[in-house]
DNA sequence: TTTATATACGACTAAAATTATCGTATATAG
DNA sequence: CTATATACGATAATTTTAGTCGTATATAAA
């Protein structure tokens, strides 16, 4: 409960490699995956994803990979798990509506503001702050 | 991903239906089960498991049911989350060492810290600011 | 003292979400 | 050309979560 996935951690651990890693080279999908263990089709899937979210850039091709192409400072780490996994609540209801207790739900209110502390906990974090 | 389980969910509605219970009388399963649409015996386990945890009691036989037992103002989010469902963690590798990443893992200082954060954040909340 | 109602609890099954793999296509440096 | 690397939809395996079943025990009330 309340854990981030594997696929976050995936995509947090390549992105701090892609930054940490000398200039002017960019970093391949293989090179990440053998570094930390991570299955190789499966970080690849997820460094497409970042690609498609303008987080990083690829370069095709032999010796190619990826260099970071986002500002990490200026995105917070909820706005950062949203583009990876989707909508950030405790529960469901706070973006889905089909919820079996929502008529006669006693707890929506206060639950409610816990969920918001805890979207501002990660607002006010900066991908940067995991990643530098 | 960062929920909270249904089984979290059914216990804080059942906690503050008891606690909102008419005084003198307790609260039965079948009645909290019916009146928010849970699976009533799902919901007599977590009542059992609050029963071992010293949150509720139990009074047996025709006319029973459950009353609060604990004082909900003294008992933290964080460790009402943690009788339920265990140790409470953004990744595993914060109570548990099995982890594939942790020979080489570049992000285990930083998101150490924002868990922190996030223990405290419900570390500070009580059980009575949702139940009440 | 019998009956109906309610909690107690371990074992098991079902469903959903997460994690991982497969197959194929496209780009490009050498 | 060829080897290497990204692109991506589809599918499979695994794990976690959610829910059910069967049986035992306690007790109020008829």
């Amino acid at each position: 409960m309340l854990k981030i996935t594997r696929k976050v951690e995936y995509a947090l651990i390549a992105l701090r490699h892609i930054q940490n890693n000398s200039s002017g080279t960019v970093a391949s999908t293989k090179e990440i995956a053998t570094t930390y263990g991570i299955p190789q089709q499966l970080l690849a899937k997820i460094l497409q994803q970042m690609g498609r979210e303008g987080l990083i850039s690829a370069v095709k091709g032999p010796n190619g990979g990826y260099k970071i192409s986002a500002n990490l400072n200026e995105i917070s780490l909820k706005d950062f798990f949203e583009k990876i996994e989707g909508p950030l609540g405790l529960m469901d209801c706070y973006f889905n509506s089909d919820c079996n207790q929502l008529k006669a739900c006693n707890i929506l209110t206060p639950i409610q503001r816990i969920n918001q502390n805890m979207r501002d906990l990660f607002s006010k974090t900066s991908l940067q702050e995991i990643t530098q």
